[in-house]
DNA sequence: CTGTATCCGAATGGATACTG
DNA sequence: CAGTATCCATTCGGATACAG
């Protein structure tokens, strides 16, 4: 019983894994927010100002999104006018030093082909 | 000129690498080819059957973009049935440990809510 | 200030059938 | 064996307008 496939046990074992990883990378926004909340707690204009080409839908959307994943911590002052506060959860912060190792990546790749992305 | 705006410029001249980086892990299965490959070099249909629930129209698109990318490696033998080994390049295995590596947010983050991706 | 609602074009990813 | 072609539903991301 429980036979062992090939290589096959190993892998799918870690897929889960891979694609929490990947959820929490999914779209061109997200890695951009994590790293400006990694160096400081910002507001959602402040945030905005240095994304300068997302939009209000994007912006807002991967902020709950990475809310519910447990990245980003969102804090709401009862003031007028309104204040949103966003920063790194503290499993955020443990895994900052990967999302940092990420621009690595970007780095290694940078010159092999033209950027398609944007 | 140039005037330095506030704490916009040391982010935006990081952004084309992240951007890089975020292409190259951009779709559902980037990262777990890119996994497989770091192991061994696989040929198409290895790769296909040990990622079940990959099209082959998504799997064909993915190894060729991995490939324009530089981070893939593809090897066409001139035999009958015809042969392609995929592996990853240099620069690949270069960056492989920080692939590795993002299975460690998989972790950090795979209690914190259910799984939305699949 | 911090979003939501709506609309839209483009890209994603799965299924299926077919080819050299 | 290693894909390509086609079709389709869903999602993505940008723009704009509006709201509490």
């Amino acid at each position: 019983m429980a036979r062992n496939k090939p290589n096959d046990e190993s892998y799918s074992s870690e897929q889960p894994l891979i694609n929490r990883a990947i959820e929490i990378l999914y779209g061109k926004w997200r890695l951009p927010i994590i790293l400006l909340l990694g160096q400081k707690t910002l507001r959602y204009t402040e945030l905005k100002d240095q994304l300068p080409s997302v939009s209000d839908r994007v912006l807002a959307k991967d902020l709950r999104a990475l809310t519910t994943l447990g990245v980003v911590q969102r804090k709401v002052y009862a003031e007028v006018p309104p204040r949103v506060e966003y920063t790194l959860t503290e499993r955020g912060r443990l895994a900052l030093p990967i999302f940092i190792q990420l621009k690595e990546i970007g780095r290694i790749f940078s010159t092999s082909s033209d950027d398609h992305f944007n």
